[in-house]
DNA sequence: TCGACGTTGACACCGAGTGCCAATCTTGGC
DNA sequence: GCCAAGATTGGCACTCGGTGTCAACGTCGA
């Protein structure tokens, strides 16, 4: 049970962080996210706040590092659905894994929703995570939309162009921007929805808000 | 030149907060929102460091009460949409006197759009700012739905329904609010692509943004 | 003139986050 | 086995945002 010395400290360090984790969103739940002092995760973990800060570079950065992990997830699926999908399908096909894990482990997402939403001191955090998600789709969906541009086009190519094609491509970056956080403020409200209705089925409701913005 | 006592105080009042954020917002455009702490801030007012915290709550006070000024004249302009329009054209028309606003001083507007989405530590302002006019303009919307619900419910009265008319209506609060999140987040993507580009025509971006999630 | 009330400034305090330094532990070379 | 190099750790002091407290000051009405 030996590895590479490179990659035993890095495998420390990551089961470290992860019993950090662990410990604090035990008190999150517990004592809400102001309330729990970073000295307190750092008692609970065993360890110094100094040390505390030299795993995670901020509070905040507990929360982040959940999230980033399944993005990588979403925009993977994006890019695996058919490309005859139009955006809009594709992305709301995408959510899936998130509306499953979700699903799964109802009680606990249910709280964790109500926290991002409710907690002012996280919200940031949440912007950031955001901000990243619309960064990892936006590309993807940005060439959905162009390819499906390049078909209209060779269907009917009588239309006036090439006066400004480098606009025409900003253009299309932010469609593609526009669509990602449309969909994701979709997800986000029917993910709150969710999180207050206990009866409520979150693949449905994914389904209320995306359908009622665009067609489906 | 004198009033009476009640609202005296009240106008001193704002006339100090008025000038407190005139001179933040001079040290922010000039040193960024972090760098300028709320020291140098009371200091440029004249006043002392705990005098400020009584007339801001939070230095991303400063920040909110200049957003929530401009709310109201949103949700006035939704309601007086004319009933035949759908939501999304509403709310794009609604948006107009923000972009006219915006355009009529576009060089302070960009900055100040460049601050805010770059500085991490305003974002969450941004968010609750964001929230809070969500909060405002969901009614408006939720109404209109309901109204074109109404009027289709008239034409082909053969559907299924009674079934559950308490989910109707939270699915329709539900539509409403992904509606309004998904339109401020084609503004904002519009308005962050305008501060990028010099030349770019806000009007146009707003409705390249909102085109692209549904038309108009 | 006196007293009530609102405003102000100063001080002490908390929590998040950072720089610095000394103690300690691990690792590799001899 | 031993010792030096380097990484990890903990403690300390500091900055900054934000809050509670208290004493001093000014203004108003009686």
């Amino acid at each position: 049970m030996n590895e590479t010395s490179g990659t035993l400290r890095d495998h420390a360090r990551e089961a470290v962080r992860a019993e950090v984790q662990r410990q604090a969103w035990l008190l999150f739940s517990e004592h809400g996210y102001e309330s729990t002092t970073v000295d307190r995760i750092a008692a609970a973990s065993g360890m110094s706040r100094r040390t505390f800060f030299r795993y995670f570079a901020s509070k905040d950065d507990l929360v982040l590092a959940r999230m980033v992990e399944s993005g990588d997830a979403v925009v993977a699926a994006l890019v695996a659905r058919p490309a005859a999908e139009s955006p809009w399908q594709a992305l709301r096909a995408s959510f899936q894994s998130i509306v499953d894990a979700q699903v799964a482990h109802a009680d606990r997402s249910r709280a964790l929703q109500v926290m991002l939403r409710d907690e002012p001191a996280v919200r940031a955090t949440v912007e950031e995570w955001r901000r990243r998600w619309t960064a990892l789709l936006t590309p993807a969906v940005a060439a959905r939309l162009e390819s499906a541009e390049g078909r209209a086009e060779g269907r009917a190519e009588g239309r006036a162009e090439g006066r400004a094609e480098g606009r025409a491509d900003d253009d299309t970056r932010l469609r593609a921007e526009a669509l990602v956080r449309s969909a994701l403020e979709c997800l986000e409200s029917a993910q709150d929805a969710w999180a207050e209705r206990e009866d409520g089925d979150l693949d449905r409701l994914v389904d209320v808000t995306m359908g009622a913005v665009a067609p489906l």
